[in-house]
DNA sequence: TGTATCGGATACATGAGTGTATCGTAGAGC
DNA sequence: GCTCTACGATACACTCATGTATCCGATACA
């Protein structure tokens, strides 16, 4: 019985991933309003009656999807923060310290779809007060998680910033997020995309560090 | 006759322009696929007859809306510039050379609407080839007015800059236009709006002058 | 003042999307 | 092996936006 329950509701759950899945691809490629039930469904492989069975509304979906990715960005961006910092990378921190934010950063990009659909949320959230305070809230983890490496890097190589390490980091980000789109709007690929915004990073990573007194 | 042809033209010119301008509030509202045909026509107070008979489909408005956003943008930022440039702003500079590009962004920062309405044209120029082309055509052209001043006040104050005047632009336009989005997501209204990019640009502003060598 | 024309209003047909109510079926429990 | 339930499929009714075809009135010109 409860292992009854437990098996339907893995199935349930299943169901839902996908959609929400396929709902991501939609939106990014045609935008949420643009985006029709019955087309989520045909890429997810339902059909609507599976849709209303699992959700409200279309705009629930698109609020459950939108927490989603921000825990994922939030989530990935740790990840590869412990995974740097177990190897150590802080320490003996490659010629230009900035990479590692770099890399951090690349981690969140995906590719271009996860960046047209990250600006679909963001243009939503402008408009829907709720969702606006999740952006807010998501962005300021990865702002923390950023500045907690910068910190981090500083204290390692003992180099001098000309920031406090949250704005450096807020920079960083807009930085990274303002590349991205100007790359995907050139049309360019996903390695030609991490190449720009890296330059562009990497532009700024020089700016934000003190120049060694001699 | 050709004074009647004149005259007719341009009450259907007004006509074409009242409806351009309630398109650009209804599209910074709710976005260009949530507009309805009717809202717009509503707004503008005519009927939908009168768009048609001024438009082939909403689309072609919205082109038409987002290249003469970009004119306009580009004209007010040039208008700017050239004013200060009378009035010997570059020369005799405030204390922080930077406020000058503050001013000059400021005028293309509008309002609230103002920032939805280029978010929404952002996010469908990243799915339009033909918009993106006239995007970043529009940015190029920004970004080319801001490096002007910022090598006239680098050559007029004798300033020395950490940057090449292009990538600065840039830097700031791309800083701007962040904190403007941030600023709007967090509900501010306009003062705020202008004092919080004030803030975020003179930092990096900061960071790209040249720290006078003694 | 009559008339022709052009711009805009009104009415209507069509299509698309939504949501719900009902049905069929696969799998769990007995 | 039978039945029952839950999940998803199907069908349908409804709303709403679109675009077009037709109509009306104002304005310019004779």
């Amino acid at each position: 019985m409860t292992d009854a329950v437990a098996v339907t509701s893995r199935r349930r759950e299943a169901t839902r991933q996908k959609l929400l899945d396929a709902a991501a691809q939609v939106f990014a490629e045609v935008g949420l309003d643009a985006a029709s039930v019955e087309a989520i469904c045909e890429r997810a492989g339902f059909t609507r009656g599976a849709f209303y069975s699992n959700f409200e509304t279309k705009d629930e979906l698109f609020l459950e999807l939108a927490g989603r990715v921000a825990r994922e960005r939030v989530a990935a961006v740790r990840e590869r923060v412990a995974e740097l910092e177990r190897a150590g990378a802080f320490a003996n921190a490659p010629a230009n310290a900035f990479e590692i934010v770099q890399q951090v950063l690349d981690v969140s990009a995906d590719d271009r779809l996860g960046v047209l659909l990250m600006s679909e949320i963001r243009i939503h959230a402008l408009r829907t007060p709720a969702l606006a305070a999740a952006y807010l809230a998501q962005e300021d983890e990865m702002l923390h998680s950023v500045a907690y490496i910068i910190d981090d890097i500083g204290r390692a190589k003992t180099i001098g910033f000309r920031l406090p390490a949250v704005d450096a980091a807020r920079l960083m980000l807009t930085v990274w997020e303002g590349a991205s789109v100007r790359a995907v709007m050139a049309g360019l690929d996903y390695e030609e995309m991490c190449l720009r915004t890296n330059e562009e990073l990497a532009r700024v990573a020089q700016l934000i560090i003190e120049p060694p007194a001699h």
